[in-house]
RNA sequence: GGUUCCGUAGCUCAGUUGGAUAGAGCAACAGCCUUCUAAGCUGUGGGUCGAGCGUUCGAGUCGCUCCGGAAUCACCA
């Protein structure tokens, strides 16, 4: 049993690239681990309390005028976000003029009415406060409607979704309890802490002096609440490697507090997607939205389609969905074949490739397939010689079958490795044989019968082979484009 | 400064447990559609695998040192 964590999406702003990489490999990776033969539960946890949230809530109170997302004909987690932005915009504007008069930066940005009128609401949330609360929940509720929507455009799902609200809680009292059974510190201000010198790391906050809560301490009631639902054996969180430290001090503190299944928790780091002037800033705006990209790769693939003249004897709604699966097959490739280690550049306005090394070259090859497969039904020309044990292939053709029988270890290796490149990487190199075997014979036109059998033979299980590695991958196969 | 990760062709990336002349794609140039989909296929040019030392019969791959880049070491999440 495998329990895989993964978007763990803020609920102040819409999800960016970086999000959809960490949903892609998230998701690609759970279908992986569960073609490898384990139960896998996909689970999300939404972090959708904190100072950041109150940030939008405190921004729409002010300037939002009544707005919701029916009203302006705005995505709900797109308004949130940008209320979340304006914040940081206003927040700006107030620290300029406090720095103008003397303070340093980060004092001004501490001192400015907005940030303390924010951390005001911040207590009151967790006081319970019903109004507060009230509109939290009201806009949390425009939010998740908006990822919902992100989501399904993605293809991603959940088995269990968690919030931090609720696992707050848990990690407050499990600290308590391990606190009293000596295995933490308490400072003389009241914060606790857990001392990891040992294991060559720091002291690590628990607990602020005022007893709140802190990341930490959400996510190891989150993992201990997972694992009295689930009793995994495995638990991979798909986080960014910028939180190494976290999940190192996490693994380290639950087997300080003596659950030996902290032993099966793995951290899944993964790089940052970078913009070629740098990183993404959502408080600045600078990011690629996710609902946009996903919307520019769809009319990139329907404009290549309406250049090379394809799918014009196609209804509107049956050519838009294939060149939404080309478009996405095109993104969804260009993340998942690069090693989810390294930090990766992506250049909106090269924008990505439907030649080549790409999702669509992949999926065009298996549409051919479809092709072959479908005209040979129709002609009657599948009827050969069913046994064709002993026709002898060519060499492309033997390229070809060695391909597909590593498919099967393959996937094994995948899961242990944790590797959706090792299976897009194998889609491409599939693909690209059979293209060659493609070009340089011929199937239907085979004259002998028993060839012809064969090579449909071939041509079927590569076709399947190509449709479940890229289903591993999340991407669809579209049977013509 | 400590820790972790990355460095392979102009660009984006592969490189299986160490194995022979280091592979793709993009970009450039030159070809291939009366024949199963040309989003394809073929060819040309392009590399001191960041640098050095070591282990080995053999290193892009393993070890050490250095150089360059990223992340992190918060009473932020």
């Amino acid at each position: 049993m495998i329990v895989i964590e993964y978007s763990s999406p803020n609920t102040n702003k819409p999800l960016h690239l970086g999000h959809i990489r960490n949903n892609l490999l998230g998701f690609s990776l759970s279908r992986i681990c569960s073609a490898a033969g384990n139960r896998v539960i996909r689970t999300n946890i939404v972090n959708d309390r904190g100072i950041h949230i109150c940030k939008s809530m405190l921004a729409w109170q002010m300037y939002g005028n009544g707005e919701t997302p029916e009203s302006t004909g705005t995505k709900g987690d797109h308004l949130v976000g940008d209320y979340y932005v304006l914040f940081e915009q206003k927040l700006r504007e107030q620290a300029e003029q406090l720095a103008g008069g003397g303070m340093t930066p980060d004092e001004a940005r501490e001192n400015a009415p907005l940030m303390k009128e924010v951390r005001q609401l911040l207590l009151k949330w967790e006081a319970g406060d019903t109004d507060t609360v009230e509109l939290w929940r009201e806009m949390n509720s425009w939010v998740y409607a908006g990822f919902d929507i992100t989501y399904k455009a993605l293809g991603v799902e959940f088995d269990k979704i968690y919030y931090e609200s609720d696992t707050y809680k848990v990690g407050r009292e499990l600290v308590i309890k391990s606190l009293k059974k000596g295995d933490l510190v308490r400072k003389d201000d009241g914060s606790v802490w857990i001392d990891l010198t040992a294991d060559n790391l720091d002291q690590k906050l628990l607990l602020r002096s005022d007893g709140t809560a802190v990341y930490m301490t959400q996510d190891l009631g989150t993992a201990v609440i997972r694992y009295s639902d689930y009793h995994f054996d495995r638990h991979i969180y798909v986080v960014g490697n910028e939180q190494n430290y976290h999940f190192q001090v996490l693994a380290l503190t639950l087997l300080r507090m003596g659950y030996r299944w902290a032993e099966g928790l793995h951290h899944f780091s993964y790089g940052m997607v970078e913009l070629p002037e740098g990183k993404m800033k959502s408080r600045e705006g600078k990011v690629v939205d996710a609902d946009d990209l996903i919307e520019e790769m769809t009319a990139t693939a329907t404009e290549m389609s309406r250049e090379l003249g394809k799918l014009e004897d196609y209804s509107d709604s049956e050519r838009e969905n294939i060149c939404r699966q080309i478009g996405l097959g095109a993104l969804k490739y260009f993340i998942l074949k690069v090693d989810p280690k390294k930090n990766m550049t992506f250049n909106p306005a090269e924008s990505i490739d439907f030649n080549g090394n790409t999702g669509p070259f992949i999926q065009y090859t298996y549409a051919r397939i479809r092709s072959v497969l479908k005209k040979a039904e129709e002609t009657e020309a599948g009827e050969g010689e069913r046994d064709c044990t002993d026709v002898i292939p060519n060499p492309k053709e033997i390229s070809v079958i060695k391909l597909l029988n590593d498919f099967p270890s393959l996937i094994v290796e995948a899961a242990e490795e944790l590797s959706p490149a090792l299976i897009a990487n194998f889609c491409y190199e599939l693909a690209r044989e059979f293209n060659q075997f493609y070009h340089d014979y011929s199937i239907l036109g085979e004259e002998d019968k028993r060839i012809r059998g064969f090579r449909l033979k071939l041509t079927a299980v590569t076709g399947r082979v190509i449709e479940k590695g890229l289903w591993l991958l999340g991407i669809e196969a579209p049977e013509r484009m």
